[in-house]
DNA sequence: CTAGCTTAAGCATTCGTTTATTAAAGTCAT
DNA sequence: ATGACTTTAATAAACGAATGCTTAAGCTAG
């Protein structure tokens, strides 16, 4: 026994120094090369099954797990799509939010979040960020790209899916409701009720689902022969829906009826009605708004508002990622989901 | 010129055929070599303002942003970090997640999300998984793991904060408010109204704030000689709250005031009492919750809650991380912050 | 003008994988 | 057994970027 045959090492996978373990250190416990390890770990690949069992025994012993960041740099997959959201203050995102990680964990993937503020500036800023990362695709929620970002994500590959906006003649694709429907349908409701006359509280102007929800709704009291007796912003931010509602009922003439651009915005309006205006909702004014968030429901709200299926908008965002993703098709498309009025008894006569 | 001297590639940064742009890309514009990039993106290397000026502009005009991935290779870091939460229909959740991202985002890192079940089956799947992205470190949110899970993170060297939850022996640090003085708080401010008959509706007994808010609002009413006139357990969950409030409402012999283990429950078993059952709150039943989430605050609630700081929660979160990632330092440490009563109408004889 | 020192940039290696290429080992009928 | 063919595994070269080592350049001082 002269030799010194013995690796400094040891024989066994002794793990290196930083801790993690890799494919070399089942490689070597389990006795087989390092890329048979990577062929057991990778379904399509062939290996014995022989081979297979000493592998996948020597990594349960280990506890190893490929590393997905080193897989990536080969397979151009990193299987993280970015999300940009505003705000998880209208209770419709956290809903969505929710529901989209379930279903990419369900096919593998998962959501890397990224907070922007309402600002362009900021949006590019934060997308630049998203890029470094490698994310397989973007889904934005309610938030504008700058067209320059949009060609740079474009030529890097990379598919943009939006969420609850549309930009007119952008390369990405897009899922909304039909607004523009969704206000008309607001409108007829309010009208066949019999009310007479309208106010609209607006949500933030640069935002399309904003103006076609408007133009919808204004739309059809057109056709009616009706018109906006009030009108204020609210930009979907609560504290400026409450300066809008205060605005509301200082008025001399109050409408009859107000749709409100989104759930988050009609409550706050409900309650300055109700708690602070000694107003009945609906028998002093009716109230709609839009999303159908949970608390829209609850029984103290009761709101009538046009439902955005958060179910199936998912659903058709997960479809559409995975095309652009796994067949490389880039051709956008813009998907619109057909909502529903549900009329509670802030709106019935 | 008979010497074949051009390269076949042309001179100028052409990409690479995946369409991303590499350091090696920009290297090529920029007349400099693949390190002289890399030195120029990470900072603490020293580059020449010559250089630097050249790279940056190459950069620039190729749109070129470095690889994280790939980066996280050789650094071993990914300036991610894994977040674990099992639902957000609990409004206190996305209040976190929102700051949470933003403070994380701003120290440079990222959310990286993963739902996941109740079962504790399903929780160590979704860990697992979380270790083969090589996250920083792990949030977790109402959320226990297994002691062999754990064992994995430690010798992995990944630090784990656990929001909202302690285990007792375990070796990870934990951001929770003092669930047990929250509880005797209620009991407090409720005999001190003058209250007589005490309810409790819990949540999931499995979760350490829900035993502890439990034993120390017994605790105090013990000690005044109360005891609990009724119980049910809700999970919290909103339909296990709507039975356990339909059995309330039921009993023969009301409780004069109920303390419900979280709001996300409260406000299901206020408007049950209200709506469907047409007691008045606090008049004829008194409620108190847990987390004071904004719809607590809502007017149609205006229901008194023990306030959970989200932003001092989340600040602590965010320094253990870093204390954890940046000094290595594994010693967990288990961080209980103070809230505070919000009184409001609901619990005011 | 040169010795002596500092700063900058290039080369080559490395991180943990996948995968093309090639060599070895089975399989099966003859 | 032997040859023709199919599996399986090992070797080595990527992927994109960071970094130790080394050399070239730049600067100061004598």
């Amino acid at each position: 026994m002269s030799e010194q045959s013995v690796s400094p090492q040891g024989l066994l996978g002794r793990q290196n120094i930083s801790g993690r373990v890799t494919s070399a250190d089942v490689a070597r416990l389990a006795g087989v090369s390092q890329s048979a390890v990577s062929r057991v770990f990778t379904d399509g690949a062939s290996a014995s099954a022989k081979t297979s069992a000493k592998v996948k025994e020597a990594a349960e012993t280990l506890g190893y797990r490929p590393n997905r960041l080193a897989r990536s740099l080969l397979t151009g997959k990193s299987y993280m799509v970015g999300l940009v959201v505003a705000y998880l203050d209208n209770y419709f995102y956290p809903e969505v939010l929710e529901k989209l990680s379930k279903a990419l964990q369900q096919q593998g993937y998962h959501v890397l979040m990224f907070m922007a503020e309402q600002t362009a500036n900021n949006i590019d800023e934060v997308v630049e960020e998203i890029l470094e990362y490698q994310v397989d695709a973007i889904v934005t929620a309610s938030v504008a790209l700058s067209s320059e970002l949009a060609d740079r994500c474009q030529s890097a590959g990379i598919p943009i899916v939006q969420f609850n906006r549309v930009q007119e003649r952008s390369r990405f694709s897009s899922v909304t409701t039909d607004n523009y429907s969704g206000g008309a349908e607001i409108a007829r409701h309010l009208i066949s009720e019999g009310y007479q006359s309208f106010g609209y509280i607006a949500g933030w102007q640069g935002a399309s689902t904003q103006r076609d929800r408007e133009a919808g709704f204004c739309a059809i009291l057109a056709e009616y022969g009706f018109d906006l007796s009030f009108r204020a912003v609210g930009n979907f931010r609560s504290e400026q829906a409450y300066k809008a509602a205060r605005l509301l009922v200082s008025q001399k003439q109050r409408p009859e009826a107000v749709f409100v651009a989104n759930d988050a915005m009609a409550l706050v309006v409900m309650d300055v009605l109700r708690h602070e205006a000694d107003l009945a909702v609906p028998d002093d004014i009716a109230i709609v708004g839009y999303d159908d968030i949970p608390p829209a429901g609850w029984p103290s709200y009761d709101l009538t508002s046009f439902s955005q299926p958060a179910d199936e908008m998912v659903e058709n965002i997960v479809s559409l990622l995975m095309r652009h993703i796994e067949t490389e098709e880039m051709e956008p498309l813009k998907v619109k989901i057909n909502g529903s009025l549900k009329i509670r008894s802030s709106s019935k006569k």
